[in-house]
DNA sequence: AACCGTCGGTTCAAATAATAAACCGAAAGC
DNA sequence: GCTTTCGGTTTATTATTTGAACCGACGGTT
C-alpha cells in the first residue's frame, strides 16, 4: 500500500462518533508509527483535510472536505438529490432508512433518515463500512456487480458477526442468485442480532450499481405486512432514486418491481 | 513537498468549469510525470477519491468526498448552515453572494448564490483561490490574521492581475489597518475589471477569522447609496453566520457593526 | 490504407522520499 | 515530585517513488 493510501485512510477513522483524535489515538488505530501518523497528519492537514482544534490538541476533518463535496455534488448530484427520497422512505416506513454507495470495492453509509413514529429505532451513528455478506444493503449491491467483483468480495473469509451470519461462499452465491430474481435483498440478524433489514439496488448513469437504499428495523417490529410495505416503499424510492440520478434500471429489475406494486 | 500532498493538490484540479480530466491532461496541469500522475490517481481512485467514468475515460470527483463532508457538516455545521443567510443576502443586495473560507494558507470559494435582479450579474464559476491582496474577501481575512500569517503573505510578491490591483505591500498594509477600522473591506475591479465588491471577516468558535462573506457586483451598479445597502446587509449576515458558526465577534467589530447599523 | 499524434496504461533501474526508534519538553494524574 | 502520556522532532536505515522509454489502441489526415 502507497503512502497516499495510507494518508487517506487516516480520514477513514473520524466517524460521527469519534469526531476528534488525537495524534498518538490516530497512531494506535491506524497501526502506525507516531512520526508517521505524524507527518501523514501535516500533509493532510497543509492542504485542509483534517485541522488542529486549538493549539496542540486534537485533530478533525477540515473545510477542503466541504469544498470537494460541493463541486462533486455540482457534477454528479447524489447525496443531496437523494435526501427527501430518503426522508420520505423513513416517514413512510416508519423506520429507519439509509442509503449507502460503492466507494472503491467497500460499501459505505452516505446518508440516513429516522422516523418519529417509534421510540425504538436503529441507529446509524457511525459512518462504517457495510459488510456485504451480512446486511442486506451489500446483497443488494453485491448480487448486481460483474462476476469479477463478486468473485473478488466472495473468496475473501467473511466474519461471523452474529449467530444469524451467513459466512459460507456457497450458500452466499445462492442468496445473490435469489437476490436477482427477487429485486431486493433482505437480513434478518446478520449484522446486528435484532436487527432486521431489507434492501433494493440503485443504479448510475452507466447502469451499473453504484449503491443500496434500505430500511433497517428493530426484528420485533418486522411482521408479514411490515415487510410488504417496506417492500413496496422501497422499490417506489428505488426507483425515483435511480430516476434522479439519471440513471435507468436493469429492464428485468424494473419489471419485477413494476410487478410488486 | 510530500507524495501526499502531490496526491491530495490533483484534486485541486478539479473545478466547475473542467469537472472531466484526462490522465495525460492532468499530468500537464500538476507538472507531473505521467506514470507518477497515473499511480497517484490510482491510489486516489482505491479510496474514491476519485472515478473514471466509463472504462479507459477520464476521472471526476468520487463519492468518498460526499461521505467526509457529511461528516464535517456533523460535526462543524459551515456550509448547510450558512447557505439561507447568503442566499438572503443575494436576495436582499440584489448581487452575487459568496462565502469563502481560508483552507490551508489560501482563501477558497465555498459557497455563493445569485439573485435574479438583474440579468447581468458576477458569476462565480470557478471554485478558485481568491488572491488576498486582489479581492474584498481577501483584505477582509487578511486583516485580521496574526502579525505572523499576515507578514507571511504579504512577504510574497503578488501579481498585477488588472490595472486596479494593488501590489504593493506597504500600500496593502495601510489598507489593512483601515480595513481593522472600518470593520469591512471593499474591492473595486482590483481582482477582474469591471467587478467591485465588499467583504466582511467571519470567526470561528475560538474567535479566529476564518473566512468572509462577500457581495459582488458589476461596477456600473456600485453607487453610494447601494454601497450603503450592501455595507449594512453584510455586517447583519455576517453577524447571522458567525453567530450560527458558534464564534464570537471582536468587541470592536461588534461595536463598528453596531454603529453602523 | 499507411501514417501520425495522442490517448491510458506499464515497465524497471536509479534516485529520492518514507520510515521507526529514541528522544524532547510540557502537561496531566497520582 | 514522581510517572505516564501527550504532541512533536531527530536520525540513519530502508523501501518507495520517480521518469524515460515503451505498449497497444484509437481517431484524424493524407
Amino acid at each position: 500500500m502507497g503512502t497516499v493510501s495510507k494518508a487517506l485512510e487516516l480520514l477513514d477513522y473520524f466517524t460521527r462518533s469519534r469526531p476528534l483524535i488525537g495524534l498518538s489515538d490516530l497512531a494506535r488505530l491506524a497501526d502506525l508509527n507516531k512520526a508517521t501518523c505524524f507527518r501523514l497528519l501535516t500533509e493532510l492537514a497543509e492542504n485542509g483535510f483534517v485541522e488542529q482544534i486549538g493549539t496542540g490538541r486534537e485533530y478533525r476533518l477540515g473545510p477542503t472536505v466541504l469544498r470537494l463535496a460541493a463541486l462533486r455534488e455540482a457534477q454528479v448530484p447524489t447525496r443531496e438529490a437523494a435526501m427527501p427520497v430518503l426522508q420520505a422512505l423513513a416517514q413512510q416506513t416508519g423506520e429507519t432508512a439509509h442509503l449507502s454507495m460503492l466507494m472503491a470495492d467497500s460499501l459505505r453509509t452516505l446518508a440516513f433518515a429516522y422516523s418519529a413514529a417509534h421510540v425504538t429505532k436503529v441507529t446509524m451513528e457511525d459512518a462504517e463500512t457495510l459488510p456485504f455478506h451480512a446486511t442486506s444493503s451489500g446483497l443488494a449491491v453485491l448480487a448486481f456487480q460483474s462476476d469479477a467483483f463478486r468473485s473478488t468480495i466472495l473468496s475473501q473469509p467473511f466474519p461471523q458477526l452474529t449467530t444469524n451470519t451467513e459466512t459460507n461462499p456457497m450458500a452466499l452465491r445462492a442468496r445473490l442468485t435469489e437476490v436477482r430474481g427477487l429485486g431486493y435483498a433482505e437480513s434478518r440478524g446478520g449484522f446486528q442480532t435484532e436487527v432486521h433489514s431489507m434492501a433494493v439496488p440503485l443504479f448510475d448513469a452507466l447502469g451499473r450499481c453504484s449503491g443500496a437504499l434500505a430500511v433497517a428495523a428493530p426484528a420485533s417490529r418486522m411482521n408479514e405486512p411490515q415487510r410488504r410495505l417496506i417492500r413496496y416503499a422501497l422499490m417506489q424510492a428505488g426507483t425515483e432514486i435511480t430516476a434522479i440520478w439519471g440513471g435507468s434500471l436493469p429492464s428485468d429489475i424494473a419489471t419485477l418491481w413494476r410487478l410488486a406494486a
